[in-house]
DNA sequence: CAGCATCCGCGACGATACTG
DNA sequence: CAGTATCGTCGCGGATGCTG
């Protein structure tokens, strides 16, 4: 068994960054550390469960780091490992390809049911 | 509220390539235009369902394109279009992340459910 | 050979309530 | 503030069978 389960590499980066809020985590913890509350605040319609689950996900991964005060009331910052930062690095091109490509791409999606634009006027 | 759904160009992104078997396919057809059981037998276990769903999407993405000879028996040959050659560029940095860190990525994500690891060809 | 229709299970996702 | 626990929904993805 080549127990390798991942054909191009690009299978496990996705794996990585394929859950629905994880591309929205990384795009914020990008610029700088984020408290919890203020990143869910940023996402904004994303449940506790939801954002939590996905940051432990992207803990156990390496991806990003969490750091926590030990105070009350509580106050945890989360924030890119190193590992983390390479990611975002290899993340750049597709993002730019997708900012310039919004355009086509929201048009097409919204037609498969709305899911990533809502209002799109 | 922004209209635009997307956020960084990476949602957008995500929403194309997104899918369970668009990575894979992507890979296959970035090499050559493919026939249609040639591809699926090439990644293996996807059904026809979603072999065609997904390529049906892609193809209004106006990532694939479908070639169809109009002949008995049928012969249909998918490919990348130009649009998607760009994508495939845009893609190579974080497949080439992916393959790198595969080892750490398998091991995390293997611990979730075993979910992507299991198609080797 | 290429593709479509249907049924169905299961896991992702979400809303709500509760805790330290 | 930063989570956790529970329950319910929804649609993705899979198996099967049929058609041109």
């Amino acid at each position: 068994m080549t127990t390798s389960g991942f054909i191009c590499g690009l299978d496990a980066a996705l794996a990585v960054i394929g859950g629905k809020w994880k591309p929205l985590i990384l795009y914020h913890l990008a610029h700088e550390a984020r408290r919890y509350g203020d990143l869910r605040r940023a996402i904004g319609t994303v449940s506790d469960k939801m954002l939590i689950q996905q940051l432990k996900e992207l803990e156990a991964d390496g991806i990003v780091d969490r750091l926590d005060y030990k105070e009350i009331p509580p106050r945890v910052e989360y924030s890119l490992t190193a590992f983390g930062k390479t990611l975002a690095e290899a993340l750049k091109p597709l993002c730019a390809w997708g900012t310039e490509h919004v355009a086509e791409v929201e048009k097409v999606v919204s037609r498969r049911g709305t899911s990533a634009a809502e209002s799109a006027a």
